[in-house]
DNA sequence: CACATTGTTACCAG
DNA sequence: ACTGGTAACAATGT
């Protein structure tokens, strides 16, 4: 569940390790892990790359490279990135060993085998960096971007947060307590939302994802920074995993129902 | 054992 | 063409 604010502290632990280093090998132990690429191909167009910087966008990890190529690395729900020295022992389950200069080596570990790695540049961008939405952090995310994005349409508004070309990195967690933020019920459909709602419903996303980062993220289970420590923003939760426990606001029981095959937790007396 | 968990995409129907 | 719903993927925990 790695969402915005999890892969940037992600990306703030490991920027200081890995700018500058130069790759100097590749081990991929798992056939499905890169995407549209040989293993060999993939080996031999890395293989000697220096990193120039180390950048996110919505849920991806991106390392941009000195000739052009970017690789991306997106979680998806288990996957954890830490960067080890090379005679460390190898943990289960770790799918990517990216050998660089200094004797470390830059690891991927996904329980689940979900996440996914794409070596890429410009004219070959990744399918979910081809239509991504506005980053939700910077000034290019207003409320009329957010409602010219969302448009006039009848879906739920849980389910455009979700929507990864509408807006870049709110996952299931930060939709709820976004949602809580602004007072709006998560089934309300995306055309019946009012003005000032759609004002509330910006700034409340950008609070809880801001708040997410200055807490170092969400550990529910698996997640860890680039230095395997888990974030506290757990014990910060509003409604999120809260079933039947009180609503922050009024005290009301908070209830989970089920949205679009995702578990989606409101307060039934504060979100209309 | 059945089911929940979740991000993305493939697929289907209107 | 567009919208929106559902299933599939994967593996583990309850």
């Amino acid at each position: 569940m790695p969402e915005l604010p999890e892969v940037e502290t992600i990306r703030l632990t490991l920027e200081p390790k890995l700018l500058g280093k130069t790759i100097i090998g590749a081990e991929i132990l798992h056939p499905k892990l890169v995407q549209g690429l040989a293993e060999t191909d993939f080996q031999a167009k890395i293989k000697g790359r220096l990193i120039q910087a180390v950048k996110r966008r919505g849920k991806y990890f991106i390392l941009s490279l000195d000739d052009g190529q970017s690789l991306s690395v997106h979680l998806r729900m288990t996957g954890q990135l830490t960067v080890a020295d090379s005679a460390d022992p190898v943990q289960k389950a770790t799918y990517l060993r990216l050998k660089l200069d200094g004797g470390v080596e830059l690891r991927l570990k996904d329980q689940r085998k979900f996440a996914r790695v794409c070596l890429f540049n410009m004219e070959s961008l990744p399918s979910g960096l081809v239509k991504i939405g506005p980053e939700p952090l910077t000034a290019e995310f207003t409320t009329t971007v957010l409602q010219e994005q969302l448009g006039r349409r009848k879906l739920a508004i849980k389910k455009a947060l979700l929507n990864q070309e509408i807006v870049a990195g709110i996952g299931n967690i930060y939709a709820d307590e976004a949602l809580f933020l602004a007072g709006i019920h998560p089934e309300r459909p995306v055309d019946s939302l009012t003005e000032s709602e759609f004002t509330d419903l910006t700034q409340s996303i950008k609070t809880v994802l801001a708040e997410g980062i200055e807490f170092r993220g969400t550990t529910k289970r698996d997640y860890r920074d680039g230095e395997g420590n888990p974030g506290s923003y757990q014990d910060k939760l509003r409604v999120y995993g809260r079933k039947g426990l009180s609503c922050p606001k009024c005290k009301a029981p908070i209830v989970k129902i089920n949205l679009g095959g995702r578990g989606t937790h409101f307060c039934p007396r504060c979100q209309k």
